[in-house]
DNA sequence: CGGCGCATTGAATACATATTCAACGAATTT
DNA sequence: AAATTCGTTGAATATGTATTCAATGCGCCG
């Protein structure tokens, strides 16, 4: 009993995995109020822990984190499942998810939304949410992470269960704001890009301008489907321009799809976007900016709705089944692809 | 001693923490058969073993991770620090890393390589490796790997020392082919736009495309930064083009700074790329093929450097020391941006 | 037939930490 | 001045699993 820790002490050097006891014996004090030093609001005289804490950083220590979510039920892990990365809308939200999580001091585990296996494997970190960037949530998941006691966290999708939180852009608003956009252009012969028709966020934008169109009196736009991908898109922007009836203006559920129809219109139909053409896309990536495209688009705030995303892992830690739905509002932003309003 | 953990049993079915002592229960096995039933290689009789992976299958166990990590000092993560995804090719580079880790049964940690301070963190979670994704290596980073037993892989980089592995493309070889693809189309007053002056690709591409010239007898080409980022190349390119003495080629250290000079050299300077100006990029990113730029590049053979990349990672589980340098050559794809050899 | 190796197994231990428990002393209250 | 509360503290326990250790039983060979 009197030093079974000692003996292992000798041939530790190799590896650099200093622990709570090098530090006690370090510090003079015991294991426990070393692991209390490191635990903010613990019970701990001042000038002991300000002594434990300098001997940890003589020492190099650094609480080991495997061992602390072990114990704690914890691990200050967050699973993020992304389901491609084509869509720069989302590369630019994996980066600030990935900042903000850091400067949270949050992990960020990321992994392919396909396979539902490795979800399963994800789930046992322990980790404080699963976030979903544009992942449908199918019942059998939700039913896992319940029972796991993982919050969900749905990222610019929304669902009919009430077992998940969701961070979505406002889609009807946006919707209808370029819908009234293109009105207000003077066009008439409207047509509707579709990305995949069950996302919700794809059936929330189609509606919306579907609606407002129908407010002014108008019938349904012509309407292909591109599922928020180029090259379908460019397939789908073929078929429109070759109908009898071209559009005169085309709105695109996603920038991507919108990128792909102002290529297809301009090297193969050799339309002149802006004029004999309208396209206006939504997300609005950083190449709609670009004056290749001048991409009119309806601005989502990917920075805002990540810190609404962060904002939830906080709350959601505290009360794990208190579920909100964050809505978070964006601007158009009219650029040259659009015909300005007259 | 008889029945401290029933005692913890009733409470237990709010959390969907099944543990060996579960399964161990119900296939009427101790622990350690459990245990030695999901560690392949281990002791066990055949028909025991199918009777504790029916048993665990039945109560839906799988073995924790944080636990088995802990044990094992080694937990199957792979820490990735990324310094930023605007450039497509580590966007691409992450996505098939993503899926091949997950294959391969590991799991992806991302994190920010900015701040150090949070790869300390990522370092303590035992990890089999740490990938940096075109971020440079600090002797400090070095040294705290080299204690903590973790190995390095840096890909689309090299470094002088030789604590690190690394995975790059052939920068000498594409550069060279570059250039002999520009002097075949009788180019002759070259510049090089460069990315940040201190990384090893784009040293080692300098290197190249100038040695070519100087070998043809040509003097070094102009000179940029760019600095790898698209506003900062569009700069650049304002500032190539504005010499009296304007050259008639540029080649771009990647694609992002190659549709920068495009942009600005048709839409600022109303120039005809590919006739009157050729330029060249590299990586060979998804937004080259586009019609848009048709942009000729060298083209980086990422999925066989992600390949190459995880085998490394298990080669490096067996012998942590034996570091390699992987160089992976790639081939140039001719576009619409640069004239065609005569 | 006896001894020797070998595969198999369960008990015990280790991994590194957080937290409960009981004890202790000091400070405050009556 | 005695009693009571409260903040501190270390010993002990728990987290969930892999692995060492010793024991058991079996087959094989001499």
């Amino acid at each position: 009993m009197v030093a079974p820790r000692d003996a292992r002490r000798s041939p530790v050097d190799d590896a650099a995995s200093v622990t709570v006891h090098d530090v006690a014996r370090e510090a003079g004090v015991s294991q426990s109020a070393v692991s209390r030093a490191f635990t903010p609001g613990s019970s701990l005289v001042a000038d002991k822990r300000e002594r434990i804490l300098a001997a940890a950083a003589k020492l190099g220590y650094r609480p080991n984190p495997l061992a602390r979510s072990l114990i704690r039920g914890r691990s200050g892990i967050v699973g993020v499942g992304v389901a491609n990365l084509a869509n720069p809308f989302f590369v630019a939200t994996l980066q600030l998810l990935s900042d903000r999580l850091d400067q949270n001091g949050l992990r960020l585990m990321l992994f392919p939304a396909q396979g539902e296996p490795s979800i399963q494997d994800v789930l046992h970190y322990r980790i404080d949410a699963l976030v979903l960037l544009s992942v449908s949530l199918s019942s059998l998941l939700a039913g896992e992470c319940r029972r796991a006691g993982v919050p969900i966290i749905l990222y610019n999708r929304t669902t009919d269960q009430d077992d998940a939180s969701c961070v979505v852009g406002d889609n009807a608003h946006g919707a209808r704001a370029v819908a009234a956009h293109l009105l207000g252009g003077g066009h008439r012969r409207l047509a509707f890009l579709s990305g995949s028709p069950d996302a919700s966020t794809n059936i929330e934008r189609e509606a919306g301008f579907t609606a407002y169109l129908a407010e002014q009196g108008l019938p349904p736009p012509l309407r292909e489907c591109g599922h928020f991908a180029f090259d379908a898109a460019m397939a789908a922007t073929r078929r429109l321009l070759l109908r009898p009836d071209r559009p005169d203006a085309i709105f695109c559920a996603n920038d991507t799809m919108a990128l792909a129809a102002i290529t297809v219109a301009r090297h193969e139909f050799g339309i002149d976007v802006g004029r004999d053409l309208s396209i206006v896309g939504y997300d609005d990536v950083p190449m709609a900016a670009w004056p290749s495209f001048a991409l009119t688009t309806y601005s989502q705030p990917a920075a805002q709705m990540v810190d609404e995303t962060v904002r939830l892992i906080h709350a959601l830690r505290e009360s794990p089944s208190n579920h909100e739905a964050v809505v978070c509002p964006g601007k158009l932003v009219v650029r040259g692809s659009s015909r300005p309003v007259a």
